[in-house]
DNA sequence: TTATCTCTACGAATAACTTCGTAAATTTTG
DNA sequence: CAAAATTTACGAAGTTATTCGTAGAGATAA
């Protein structure tokens, strides 16, 4: 109903992308058993209308479209993961890295999180980016 | 036996961290001001007991400390900015890059927003790590 | 063909975050 | 000193995000 730009996704509209961009599109009952299982013991389980409901406020958000076939409800992402994720990130470098993408990096390639063939990878990336000039 | 773990600072409460770990330990007044000045013209001008308000909670929450020098409160964070960066981090890699530092770091560095020195200090690092492991 | 099951729509409760007004204490100014 | 200004504490309103219960429409099973 709205002609806006889609917002920045929540933590929870998130958690439901990312199953959608994982296996494409998918139904209500689906998406809310694949939370489930991906939950930890201690989290309470997410009931099905939770899961319904934040994808009606998706769908009206923009964030999702969905098509009716046979009669049951198949919803999927109207956003990429690339566009989120890129959008996340800006967010993320304005509220704790002065806007500087390179200490965002930085930071991020401080965890340890990397293995070499990553680290290839990136630096990679960087002589690509270089190059191009 | 259970210390309550400082939590992940709110998008407010990470714009007054970043004055004080800029600025050093400073006043309520001081953040206030700071804060309106940073803010572009058809944002709405930020109350003094807001703010005020917001850095009580962090002290409550552990995220400021505070000491009274000449009847004037002076508030210092309790957190580092490295830390808080790192734990942004990890939540973001969570919720948008299904827990990939790499691909993490590959999409920063495809904002565009990266100078050549920045690239260099980049690919130093990534030595750096290489060297070291 | 009832009873049961599954699904969608939607209202509403709860929780988390943000914002501010007011009062009281203290300090500064005229 | 008295008035004005500043500061702090705190309650509470406003806003957004999260969670769920219930009702009703179909579909399915007994």
């Amino acid at each position: 109903m709205n002609e806006r730009m889609t917002p920045v996704p929540t933590d929870s509209e998130l958690d439901i992308l990312q199953v959608l961009w994982q296996s494409g599109p998918q139904t209500v009952r689906f998406v809310n058993e694949f939370l489930n299982k991906k939950r930890s013991a201690e989290d309470k389980e997410i009931g099905y209308t939770t899961t319904l409901k934040f994808m009606q406020i998706m769908l009206d958000k923009g964030l999702l479209e969905r098509e009716i076939i046979e009669r049951s409800h198949i919803y999927k992402p109207s956003v990429s993961e690339e566009q989120t994720q890129s959008q996340v990130l800006r967010g993320v470098m304005d509220a704790a890295f002065r806007g500087s993408a390179t200490s965002l990096v930085l930071r991020a390639l401080g965890s340890g999180k990397t293995t070499p063939e990553e680290l290839d990878k990136i630096k990679a990336l960087i002589d690509e980016i270089e190059k191009n000039r």
